[in-house]
Formats: structure tokens, C-alpha cells, sequence
DNA sequence: GATGAATGAGTATTCATTCAT
DNA sequence: GATGAATGAATACTCATTCAT
């Protein structure tokens, strides 16, 4: 859990790698190299490379780990609640968007031998905080109920990461010609897009 | 093009261990195992893993290729076209969800030397066929105008895939306890709550 | 001994591959493309690549047997005809220089199971031919008697592969800039070169 | 330039192996074994297999490098320095003669991308000095001018190979019956062979 | 605590050859 | 007689990990 500043560098090092070559893809020599170690200093710290990848989880997770909370306890209305919702959750994603891909790729690998437990708990909190707001607002009248609820998280996060990890094809769609433009429109007009389909699901009246 | 039986039986066993566990973690070997033939046929007739994937892109993408012509062209109002046309995606994403799965793995990774060219070929003819649906749709005064309408594709696909990669989390948290309930909610439940989303954001009453 | 048209241009193929890039470097199936016929032809023709090579000796050592007789023959004063038996040495060893490089190679190779008799038996006939005529001119007071008669075609021949088989290096420090030059060179100066060699080792005075 | 012990017994090892089997017949598994090492570590040390070859030149190529310069500064008359350089050549290429052999192999292997230049700068640099000593004895009228100066390295190196690569048919045309016989034969008798066949090429009386 | 050296198991690919047709 | 398809064995090399120091 607390790790010291050499762990950390590794696990950056290996965040990045991870994400834009694999996990198989990505060597420990690699990562050594990157990360200006030693290579047995990985399996030293870590014990393995899949224990790496579960510290990394660890190390990440934390941070997924809601500011929800605070946005629910805010005396705002429905509709600009949900606004905020979104945009946390899409802040979220985006800050650690490489593990999440990391564990997009990795959570259904049969061969793995990964623990993901902290990963799924951390999930399973996260929309369950999501689904207590939407039926209060439901019980409100402000939002409609003939919605599938459980599955609204999967549009917020999937819109994100269908573009996300597609960039070069949406770069291209979206005429965004650099990659702080792709970034800027992830956070401004792709968010936008998001809060209004969910919007759009929720609310009753125009 | 024209792949001779054993050639689609490695084509087969190759997309389902590539999806399974990924490109860089199935071996040839693992794939010769499995198709039940020898290991130097892979090289034999594909030339190597990277162009064995290749030839099965080009054997699935031919897949992908539209039905969705045959509903536009179909007499229907706009609504019911747009049901169609979702579910028609959703299905087409469903019977090819592995090769698209491997794509969305290997398609950012930034030392893989694949051709991808057939796949973004396709996904942007599929994208440009729905935004001029949208479009006639908008400019018959049917669907709302202030729409991402190129992101449109992002989230019915991100959605489906969301789920599917977290398959185990969403079968628990749905309650579905076998592969086949699981697959059901997908192409029903999940389904509804794609096109419903679409919907919502496009139609100007309720 | 007597081989088709297609065993021939395999064998052409092949001498010039071995020479070029050796026995071991040399696949049968560079030699079959390059041949413009099956690779299963070679084994079924040949039986084996190593008997393709021992195919390419006989054919070749044919060829190899000498016009020596015929120079011995004539009724030249014995400076003459040493000229002209060095330089048909070089002139038949240029001819099959790439067969000869093989030989070379291979002829010490421990590991190879090549049949090298028939090389071998040329190659004595020709030292015997030349040592018979050293022998009459020592006798008749011609040539020098203090010399190691067998070690003369080892001078002709090493001299002359010597050369061939550092041709980039000696084509720059001879500054012959085309191969045309080279094979020019080999066969005027360099032959000039070894016949003024053996000549002066033999003869008396100048 | 400065190898550890076990990577000088590889060297040892690839050196008589190359030379025995050829690059090309030669494994590393082979190396590995006879060197009693991991096959990994050759890689480990050297890279590949082609870089342990360039090693192995740079290792040799080292001991190349001429006591040459000796013999020229000795205040000798022309004739002894003259044998003393035909000795001193004969017995460092015999030193090296697997190395050698090696290079005589693949010098001219087009399809190798191996680095010769440390190779051909040393033999530049020989035939620069022997060069140099015969245009000093030519001007002093010691040695004949028709002679090609630039040939004389070929013909003491060529004749010396000529023999060693046909070791087990000059073994039998010399009657020597032993390894050590012929070892001996080549420092005596063919080093006086090639001796004699220099001075008879450039003194002017006998 | 940290690491250079070392390794056994694994990788994709290529090889010469065989065999059914 | 000739060959496309197929294969077991071998190739060089890379892997994550271990261990002596």
C-alpha cells in the first residue's frame, strides 16, 4: 500500500507500458529499462510481473476510490447532481484510463491468475452509489423509471473507453489534429455527449 | 480471401484464443494445439502470427460489412428505423464480438505493425451511413438537432462492450447465472437499454 | 552423369547459391524459387541436398578433367609450355571457380558425409600430369632441381583463390571499380602474375 | 576488447567450430554444449549469433596486428628480412589460420551483414608495410621492379590456405601421416616453399 | 538491501524431407 | 513422373525469474 519511490517509479513506468503494449506485450526488461532499475529489482519489490500488475491495481484503485461521496452530499438539484456525477465519473476514468484499459483487457483473460477483487468491489460501490441516487430521483418524480439503471455506469464508461481506444480513428473522424486536442475534446464535447445521453434516459421533461 | 477448411478451423481457434487471452499471450503453438494441427502450418499458411491475424481480420470484416443498407432502404418510419438499425449494430457487434474485442486490444498498440486499414474502412462507412440517417431524420424536423451524432456509434458499441468486458462483474450484478442467460440479456435487456438510450437522445417527444 | 534439362538448371542454381552463401545458408527452397521448380523436386530428383552437391561435383569435375594432355602434347620448348599450363590452370579453375570455392569450404568439413573421391582423384591426376613435366625439364637441365615440386599447383591455385575469395578487397586496392574489371584483371595480370611466379621459381636463369 | 574467462572459452569454442562446420553448420545449442555453458548466455554476452562472430573477429584480429613492424626496424640485409617477413606472415596466419579460414568463408557471403572492417584495415595495413619494404629494395636495386607488389601477400597467404583447406589430400600427396607431421610440414618445408617462391620472384641473381 | 550474472523454459519461425495424389 | 500439402525436428533468440554476492 505505501510504496517507496523507486515502487513507484516502476509502477508508472509499467502503467504506461501495460497500457499501450499489453501486459504480454510488455517485458520486465522493458519496464527495467524505462524505469533506469535494475531487472531483478522487479521481481525483488514485486515477487513477480503479475504481482506488479496487482500492486499497480492496488496502487491505482485507491484513487478510483469515490469522490462520489461528496458530490451526493452536496444540496444541489437532481439535474445538475447527475451533470456532476457524470463529469466526476468521466474525470475519473480519464485520470487513470490507462489502468482501467490495463483492466478492461486483462479482467476476462481466463489464463490470468490476477486478483481483481479490489477492482470489482470498488465497481460494485461505485454504481451502487449511482443506482441509491437514481432511485431517489426516481422516487422524486424527477427522473423516469423505466430505466435499466444498472446499465447506465456501462454507457458513461463504455462511450469513453469505445473512444478512447479508438483514437486514432476518432482523431481522424473528429478532425482533432493533435493529441491535447483529442484530450481537450475527451474532457469537454465527448463529457458533454455523455451527460446528455444520460440526461436524456433520466429526465422526465425536456 | 478464400480460406480452405483448415485454414478457417486455425482462423477460428486463433480468434477465440486471441480473445480470450489476448494476441501477445496465445502461442502458435497453443493455437496448432488446439485446431488440432501441426505448428509449422501456422507459418505454412498464414506466414506468421502477425499476418495470421491479419487474414482473420480480413476473413471477419467482410462480416461486419452492412446489413445496415438493407434497413435504410426499408420502407419504415423513423423510429422504428432507428430500433432496427441499433439492434441490427448490437447484433453485428454480438456475432463478431471476439474479433472486435481483439481489435479494440491491439488497435492502439503502438508497436504491433498490423493493418487495420479494413476495419476503419468499414467502421467509417458504418458511422457515415448512420449520421446521414440522422441527418434526413434532423432535417425532417423527427430527431433533436443538438446531438453529437458522430458519437452516436461510440455508444451503442462502448456500451455493449462494457459490459461484455466485465462480463463476470455484470453477470453477478444482473443475477445471471449461466453463459446463456448472460448472452440472452445481451442481445434482449442490453439491448432495449441501447436502443432506448439512442432514442432518448434523438427524439424530440417522448 | 548424364542429367535433364531441369536437373541442370537446378544444379546451375544451386552452384551459384553455395558459392555465394554457402552450403548451409543455401536452402532448398531459395534453390527451387530460383530455379522456377517444386521443392520437392530437388529431394525427389536428387534425393538429398547433400547428394545434390555431390551430383554438382560429378557434373562439374567432368569438366575439370583436363585439357592438360593436350598442352603436354604439343611440341613447345618448356618455358612456352609452362606458360601455357598455368594459364590453362587458371583459365579451368576460373571456369569452375564457384564449384571449386564450395570444394574449398566443404572439402574439410568435418561433419559433412560428401563424397569428394572423384575431386580428389582430378586433382592427383593433375599434380601427377604437372610433377611428370617438372620432372623432364629438371632432367633435361631446364629447371631449377632445389624446388617442392608438389607444392606448385598449391601456389597457382591458393594465389588465384586468394584473390577471388577477398575480390572486394583487392577490386579496392587494385582499383578496379567493375566486375568486369576484376574478372579482367584475373584472368590477364593476375595469370601473368603466377606464371611469372612459377617460372621463376623453375627456371634456371632469367 | 576486454573479454571475461567465459566468454573467451565461447570464443574458443565458435573459433574452432566455425572453422571446422562453417558459420552457417554451426549451432549454438552446438557451441553452448561443447563450451559446457547455458545457451542463453551467448546471447547474453554477445547478442546473436552474427555478433558473436564480429567478436570473435575483433578478439583475433587484435593478434593479426603485425610484430611486421619488428622485423622492418631490424638492420638485416634485404634477402634475411625478406625471409624473415615470409616467415613471420606464414606463422601468424597459421596461429590464426581458423580465424582466417573463417573470414576466407564468409568475406564474400553477400547475404551476411557482418562487419569486416577491422579485418580489412589490418590487411591493408600488412600489405602497406610489405609494399613499402619492397619499393625501398627495388630502389635500391636489390629486388626486380617487373613484379606485381600488390600480389605477393595473395601468393604467400594463398599458397599457405591452399594446403591447409585441403589438409587430408595433401596429408596423403606429402605422406605425412599425423596431424602433428602435417602441422610440422607446414612450418618448415611449405614455409621454405613459399620463402623460396618470394625470393625467386624479386631477387635479381640467384 | 540491491544487483550482475546466469538459466531453464519458452517463443516464433524455418528447415529438409515425405507422402498422397 | 511430378507436386502441393504437410510435418517433426531444429533453428536463434527472449522470457521471467533466481541466486551468489
Amino acid at each position: 500500500m505505501d510504496f517507496n519511490e523507486k515502487q513507484i517509479q516502476i509502477l508508472k513506468v509499467a502503467e504506461k507500458l501495460f497500457a499501450e503494449i499489453g501486459f504480454d506485450g510488455t517485458s520486465v526488461r522493458h519496464i527495467a529499462k524505462e524505469a533506469d532499475v535494475n531487472v531483478a529489482m522487479i521481481s525483488y519489490y514485486f515477487g513477480s510481473k503479475e504481482k506488479l500488475l496487482e500492486a499497480l491495481l492496488l496502487y491505482r484503485v485507491a484513487d478510483f476510490k469515490m469522490e462520489l461521496e461528496t458530490v451526493m452530499v452536496q444540496n444541489l438539484p437532481h439535474v445538475e447532481k447527475l451533470d456532476a456525477l457524470v463529469s466526476l465519473m468521466v474525470n475519473r476514468i480519464h485520470r487513470n484510463r490507462r489502468t482501467h484499459k490495463i483492466i478492461n483487457y486483462e479482467y476476462t483473460n481466463t489464463c490470468r491468475q490476477i486478483d481483481f477483487d479490489a477492482y470489482v468491489e470498488q465497481k460494485r460501490d461505485s454504481l451502487g452509489i449511482i443506482e441509491a441516487f437514481v432511485k431517489d430521483g426516481q422516487n422524486k418524480g424527477v427522473f423516469k423509471t423505466d430505466v435499466h439503471t444498472k446499465l447506465l455506469g456501462a454507457t458513461v464508461i463504455g462511450t469513453y473507453f469505445q473512444v478512447y481506444n479508438n483514437k486514432p480513428f476518432y482523431k481522424k473522424l473528429l478532425e482533432l489534429d493533435s493529441d491535447e486536442a483529442f484530450e481537450n475534446y475527451m474532457l469537454t464535447s465527448l463529457t458533454q455527449h455523455i451527460q446528455q445521453t444520460i440526461k436524456s434516459l433520466l429526465l422526465n421533461e425536456k
